[in-house]
DNA sequence: CGTTAGTTTGAGAGGACTCAAAGTCTGTGG
DNA sequence: CCACAGACTTTGAGTCCTCTCAAACTAACG
């Protein structure tokens, strides 16, 4: 029973871990849901007002440019998803937050992750550590674009998240990749 | 009397507002040097064991890349400086950290503010806030890189850092851009 | 005044882009 | 079961930006 959480623990538990107290507390405030495919989480232009953990499902994160798509991040089982820019600087941003396949998500509003920071100092240990990790994911894909060349960009992408191949349109994985979708097309034909 | 420190609290002060206890354990592990032009705070390959505030001077981070340097990030007064990537996941990194002129720099042991983080949960709670700053500024830099031409990239530096234009070698700035010396050169010229 | 670090200029190559058009898949209604 | 619409993917042609390698120029300093 309670599989997600469990999971949602394990997958904590390598940063911090956190007393019976703060679990209990932290489970009390997150809120299970199906939702369809299309379901917005997070609207561009708005503050994002909840976090959300990925149960079963899919979701992207991507803004409009010049009339494009971009496609910031992919989340899937066992991942949270959120614009990070507006969570963390409480700011609206034009980055919205979708799901690409019907998902089962719990969700923490920010309003009581707050209170969590501020009553339990191992939560907001937890928190910083998260963004930690985040952070060091970020630095990666900085350098990855400014020097790994498309056609490995690509490989190691599917190396790492095979079965988005099966569950992704094409054009959003190139523009996750930085590239255009002809150029990502191209590859695969060399490749 | 002790206007690096107040400048240090002043910088801190728009995220977490510390308790007077805190900034004063917290400065009693800070210590003030002063250090020359070259001096390497964190060699590459190694683990960072201390952060630095700098009170005066210049330093930059960065890697070899193929035979070249690739210079993540510089820092001047009233930042903090070290390799973010080492310093946060305590494993090594090939990043280096040092002057680039002559510097007084404030230290502080990581293992200091391990015990930090745990007796003063503001502390931790500012450590958090400061890596947030740090992941807003990345992704900015990402998605800069990915669509701002080289061009505007360089007179978005220019208009934010007029000063390091005097106080780094061109070919410094170039890297930090993310383009070579030549092309650097030639928008200039066109410029 | 010569050496070295820093900067500019030149020529040519290659990767990725854009716009445009042609295939290919897939699910739904006839 | 087929045909077609709409979504997805590939292919083609031409352009532009940045890169590399090489060489010349400039400035600063002992």
């Amino acid at each position: 029973m309670m599989t997600a959480s469990t999971n949602l623990f394990e997958r904590l538990s390598p940063f911090v871990k956190l007393s019976p107290q703060s679990r209990a507390k932290l489970l009390s405030y997150m809120k299970k849901e199906e939702l369809p495919k299309g379901h917005v989480l997070v609207p561009a232009g708005s503050i994002c007002t909840h976090v959300y953990y990925i149960e079963r499902g899919l979701s992207r994160i991507f803004y409009m440019k010049d009339g494009r798509e971009v496609i910031d991040d992919f989340n899937a089982e066992n991942e949270f998803t959120c614009s990070i820019n507006t969570w963390l600087t409480r700011k609206p941003d034009n980055r919205q937050t979708e799901l690409l396949e019907p998902s089962v998500i719990w969700s923490l509003p920010y309003t009581k992750l707050e209170e969590l920071y501020d009553e339990h100092h191992d939560i907001e240990r937890l928190g910083r550590h998260l963004i930690t990790l985040e952070l060091a994911e970020m630095q990666q894909r900085l350098t990855d674009l400014q020097f790994t060349a498309a056609q490995e960009r690509y490989a190691n992408f599917i190396a790492a998240n095979p079965s988005l191949l099966q569950r992704v349109p094409l054009g959003m994985i190139s523009s996750y990749l930085g590239i255009t979708q002809e150029t990502l097309s191209r590859i695969r034909a060399r490749g």
